[in-house]
Order: C-alpha cells, then structure tokens, then sequence
DNA sequence: TTCTTTTTTACCGATAACGATAAGAACTCT
DNA sequence: AGAGTTCTTATCGTTATCGGTAAAAAAGAA
C-alpha cells in the first residue's frame, strides 16, 4: 500500500464518518459523548489526519449504530439496497 | 464499546486475517513481506493481542488482495437473507 | 528422538494515538 | 457589530503501535 493510497484511506473513512454524523445530526461533541472518543480526536480523524485504531473505528460504528465496514466501505453495497435513509438502513437485530 | 467486545473484535479479524493467509499457503514470514508488517506484529493481530491501526490493516488486506471489510467482515446479511447467527454480533447495548 | 520450520514472546527505540484542556478559527444568527 | 455554536488546532502526559532483533516455544517431518 502506498502512501497516496493510505492517505486517501484515511480521508475517505473520515468523510463517511462525517457524512454518517450529518445525517444523524450529531455534532461532534454529541458523538463523542456517544463514542467515548474525544472531539478533538473525531476532528482528526473525520479530517483524514489520524490513523485511527481498529477499536476506536468500532467504537465510533457503534455509536451511528452502522457497521464498521460501512465507514470502510470498499464493497459494492448489497444487491437489493433500496432505502437511502442511514438512520433506519440497517437493522440492529443484524448484530446481535 | 465494552472491554469484552473490544477483545472479541480483534480476536475475531486476527482469526479472518490468519484463515486468509492459510488458504492462501503463506506464512508469517511471507505475509510479512508482501504487507511490509513485521512477522512479530502480524502474529501479535492475528492472535487479538494488538489494536493495529486502519493503515496496518490495510496493508494486510492488500497484501493478502481481499478488500479491508473481508478482513472486519461485519457487513449484515441481505434483507432476504435472513439466517441468524448468534457468532457474529457486537452488542451495541453498551454505549451511553 | 533430532532436525527444521513456524510461530510466539520479549525487549528496545521511535513514532503515533488518545484524552484532556484550552485556544483559535469559521460560521450563523440577531 | 456581537454572541453563540461548531469545528479545528495546539500542547501535554500516558499509553500503545510498530519495526527490528533475538530468543523461546510450538509444530512438523524424517
């Protein structure tokens, strides 16, 4: 992986956590206080300027309630995905 | 996210990373190599003892050419897909 | 068993994440 | 303009990742 690559990572994880946050209407110090990670460190991050821990990631998937690999987001979505609406797209029975 | 869930997290990709390497006949040297992760570092993720970072992860899943969310794998099933099973899940019951 | 390969663990030093705090910047209102 | 909210940036201290190296442990093969 190179460098650019890594860089592009990291911002386009941020960008869709931050886009995930908008839609939900959290400000950050909101998801912080949801996520447990400080809003200077989701800045950072949502930035692309911090390459976050695998478990601060989970973290921050739990608190939008979306899964992690939506913040990665590297798969073509699922076949049948219809509704655009975050905030009721995934059912939490699928964790549990 | 509770300790436990943290710790079953990793547990859980170090176990996908390491089914990956095997099917793909690599050992930790090799892996090493190709991802440019040290063979101690990577026996330390793949054992769930280490919290690596998205770029290290990365590097793995380029290395072993599967896209990153096959390394997180948490990706709910299809709408219509509905079979349950209780292995996969991480309780989202515990944040704030 | 012995020999070989593979993995794990321990140490070191450098770098970075993270929380906390505070200050600064940007933006939106009246 | 000023006040309020949100986001960014900076600093500090603690902790953890990571590469490198080496040694120990585990696993396999002859």
């Amino acid at each position: 992986m190179s460098v650019e690559n890594a860089q592009t990572l990291l911002a386009d994880v941020g960008r869709r956590i931050r886009a995930i946050r908008a839609e939900q209407s959290l400000n950050l110090d909101k998801l912080a206080r949801l996520s447990g990670i400080s809003a200077p460190a989701l800045s950072l991050i949502e930035t692309g300027k911090r390459d976050a821990r695998l478990t601060t990631l989970a973290k921050i998937a739990v608190a939008l309630r979306v899964p992690l690999s939506t913040l990665l987001d590297d798969t073509p979505p699922s076949p049948d995905a219809k509704t655009k609406d975050a905030s009721q797209g995934y059912d939490l029975g699928d964790y549990q």
